[in-house]
RNA sequence: GGGCCGUUAGCUCAGGGGGAGAGCACUUCCUUGACACGGAAGGGGUCGACAGUUCAAAUCUGUCACGGCCCACCA
């Protein structure tokens, strides 16, 4: 044994040191012999590479290394990959600002395109270049790969003990394959499905949304009430509504079958102003007598009740919105009087606020809309990414089915929520209630480019037109494949779009659509069976609260079908990191906190122990006075160790030899020390082993130390009592330090071993 | 409308039936040979309010207030 201890301890340098020496020392890389029951699993969160790296970011994974660490020290053959989410809406919107273009798919692959790496600084008037989906695609590719590199550059310089041989992407081959494979599977299965129906629809990025990933805002709006002329001839009926934009799409007026002011008119018919329409006076339960006048237009469609309505009493369909949020040329056909055909005029090609506020100016020309507008502001459902409230759409979309429309469905995942252990507890309650909540099925298509295409041609009839319930599959062992390129068995290129022969499936699935299989895809599900079968179902799925409807209960979802089990046994939920005001940090509040500053200034061990004190799903605000109180305590640990191993560093480790009370007295408060942060790690309170460690630390620096230390430098069996001892306690408090101070620890080990 | 979490020192938070705690900040002092990126001493709180259970409540129960969040509704 040699002891090289420096003559000045200092943290300058650990991390870069330190974590180059792991990954060259490969000491983090899976053990591919151990049996399952000696192997601990995580499902890392891909991040979203496209998204800001902020501090929130560093100290979710540092908790979730902090476990690796400790269930390696346990024994534990940790596995534990990264993945990196790089598919979806998010890249190719930095795309398409980065390099200003965007993506025309009926335009051919131009090799030589050279983007302007410049366009992102360009004057907002700059015009973006459209490029073929394949270009675009490339350009997607080529950001991505540069983001992963800076991700993965924090991950190491925080001290990740990331297996790097286990890196995935959602985009990635090997992606593209499971997603494809589980899709098929889902298909066969019937859990998932075509339908042809009216969806929530982002106007700006042309998609639909699912349920998930819709928000609420308030917005100020305003009731206007429209009277509505009874067709008998018996006067007027006055409805309100916020979105006399809608008026051209009234389908019928609505009230409650017990509403005696209605009652008479139920069944009859009423004209609608500007269009003279003939609608019908219908009763349904969902209408409240409460609300406005008691009585509401049906439009096709303002908003979900609206599609309950249109489906439940089986209305005409008579849209006006098209997917570009622009009123359409098109008039419906039953507006056929001269001032109807001339009011739709008005707002054809307009937008929705355009059209707004012409309607309104017709409706008070001609006396049908009564009073002025009355303000309120009121709730309007946005994409969680959108600027521009969604519409709905008739579309035909893709969905898995999610019990949202199935009550058994619906009952068996609200068990697998029991039956998972969530960290905290309290957090199965958001789970509970979004599954409890959900109104429809799983939407997974987009009509968008950077994702797993769905892996699905359509015969084309004698006609030309596709026919989507004629569906051309491939089989699994072809996969990926992107039927927009490629061409189905049996068929040649020149059959594409022609009567006979085939089109493919445009769109891709949503991002969730495949980070949904995380667990699978990082255990090479289907592709490495023996590796499968050490690591699947997983141990823990580290995940922030916000996500549980998302990627959380999708991801219980895809295992429940493909695996008839949950993913994984526990769901270790971390909170946000607010900026210190309190506020969530965010881009565009611009209150965001690298964290790479912070490490260049205080050391990755400070923010690992700023991290290590958060709570698992506290929020927690950003503090720099807690990265100094970090940094404080690692160059204690080096300069306690290097005091411990001055004296002891070449004694034995013969317990036998503590004899003296004080002595005995520090051990016996170390071995409770243990035990409670034993008992708090396994329960993944590594807050409290690091609270409970840290408040021993401290006082073993100041009291121990200092009454030991004459005893310790003179000689006898009182000396070799104190310096087995000290020997005891470094060793121990190292251990017990080295998930958080993973440098520091790794430094003093360095010294001594 | 239903639900979850929180409210303890100026700040960040721990504690969880019987002494009100830590760190930071603040005050005073100490270049003692591991450490001045250190150490010693000290001031500072009716533990959100009210009621109940109990010999005893910051802690358990209930009600309420405030803050944050989730779900539903959203004419």
């Amino acid at each position: 044994m040699s002891i090289r201890i420096p003559e000045k301890p200092g943290l300058e340098g650990l991390d870069e040191r330190w974590s180059n020496q792991w990954e060259s020392d490969k000491i983090y890389r899976f053990d591919r012999s151990a049996p399952r029951e000696g192997v601990f699993s995580i499902d890392t969160p891909p991040p979203t590479v496209s998204g800001s790296l902020h501090v929130g970011s560093a100290c979710s994974y540092t908790h979730t290394d902090i476990v690796a660490r400790y269930r390696r020290m346990r024994g534990d053959a940790v596995y534990y990959p990264m993945g990196w989410d790089d598919n979806g809406l998010p890249t190719e919107r930095r795309v398409q600002t980065h390099f200003g273009v965007r993506c025309d798919p009926t335009l051919t692959y131009d090799a030589s395109f050279v983007p302007d790496d410049r366009a992102g600084k360009l004057p907002s008037g700059h015009r973006a270049v459209a490029i073929s989906r394949r270009n675009f695609l490339e350009l997607c590719g080529r950001l991505v790969a540069e983001d992963e590199v800076v991700f993965e550059r924090l991950w190491r310089r925080i001290g990740l003990s990331v297996d790097w041989e286990l890196t995935y992407t959602t985009i990635g081959e090997r992606a593209r394959r499971a997603s494809q494979r589980a899709f098929l599977r889902n298909l066969a299965r019937d859990e998932a499905y075509q339908a042809d129906a009216p969806t929530m629809w982002d106007v700006d990025d042309q998609t639909a949304i699912a349920q998930a990933e819709i928000e609420d805002r308030e917005l100020e709006g305003s009731y206007h009430r429209l009277a509505f002329h009874r067709v008998d001839g018996g006067g007027d009926v006055h409805i309100e509504t916020t979105r006399p934009e809608l008026l051209a799409a009234c389908v019928a007026l609505v009230a409650h079958p017990d509403d005696a002011r209605y009652q008479p008119l139920f069944e009859s018919f009423v004209r609608t102003p500007l269009y003279d329409v003939e609608v019908p006076v219908l009763a349904h339960r969902l209408a409240d007598p409460e609300k406005g006048s008691g009585i509401a237009m049906i439009c096709t469609f303002g908003d979900t009740t609206d599609v309950v309505w249109w489906r439940e009493m089986q209305l005409p369909t008579r849209s006006i919105i098209e997917r570009n949020g622009r009123i359409s040329e098109e008039r419906p056909e039953v507006i056929t009087t001269d001032r109807g055909r001339a009011n739709y005029a008005e707002i054809a090609g307009k937008n929705v606020k355009q059209a707004q506020a012409r309607v309104v100016e017709l409706l008070q020309a001609t006396g049908e809309m009564i009073g002025a507008a009355k303000a309120i502001t009121h709730p309007v459902k946005f994409y969680e990414r959108g600027k521009r409230p969604l519409e709905i759409v008739a579309s035909r979309q893709w969905y898995i089915r999610n019990g949202g429309r199935d009550n058994d469905r619906r009952a068996a995942f609200l068990r697998r929520g029991e039956e998972l252990d969530w960290i905290p507890g309290y957090m199965k309650a958001r789970y509970d209630s979004w599954v409890e909540g959900l109104n429809g099925d799983w939407l997974i298509s987009r009509q968008r480019y950077f994702g797993v295409p769905i892996p699905v041609w359509y015969r084309v009839d004698a006609h030309g037109e596709p026919n989507f319930d004629d569906r051309i599959l491939p089989d699994e062992s072809v996969l990926p494949v992107d039927p927009s390129g490629e061409t189905p068995p049996g068929f040649t290129d020149a059959q594409r779009g022609v009567a006979g022969g085939f089109v493919g499936d445009s769109d891709v699935m949503d991002t969730w659509a495949t980070s949904s299989l995380t667990p699978l895809l990082a255990s090479y599900w289907e592709e490495d069976p023996d590796l499968f079968a050490r690591v699947y179902p997983m141990d823990i799925r580290p995940q922030a609260y916000e996500i549980i409807r998302t990627w959380l209960f999708s991801t219980v979802v895809r295992s429940h079908y493909e695996t008839d089990c949950l993913p994984w046994k526990h769901a270790t939920i971390s909170g946000w990191v607010l900026d210190p005001d309190r506020k969530k940090m965010s881009k565009s509040k611009g209150n965001v906190v690298g964290p790479m500053d912070w490490i260049d200034k205080y050391g990755a061990d400070a923010l690992r122990y700023w991290a290590g004190s958060a709570r698992p799903g506290a929020d927690t605000a950003f503090e720099e006075a807690q990265l100094k109180v970090g940094r404080k305590l690692a160059v204690k640990v080096l300069n306690a160790s290097k005091f411990v191993l001055g004296i002891a560093g070449d004694d034995s480790d013969d317990l036998d030899k503590i004899c003296e009370p004080l002595d005995r007295a520090m051990c016996a408060q170390l071995a409770i020390l243990v035990d409670e942060a034993t008992v708090a790690f396994e329960a993944f309170d590594y807050a409290r082993a690091l609270e409970r460690t840290e408040s021993f630390f401290w006082d073993f620096c100041d009291n121990y130390l200092e009454l030991v230390k004459s005893r310790a430098y003179s000689t006898g069996a009182g000396r070799d009592s104190a310096a087995v001892s000290l020997r005891l306690a470094l060793n121990t408090l190292l251990r017990l330090f080295a998930p958080f101070l993973s440098f520091a620890t790794e430094e003093v080990w360095s010294w001594w071993q």
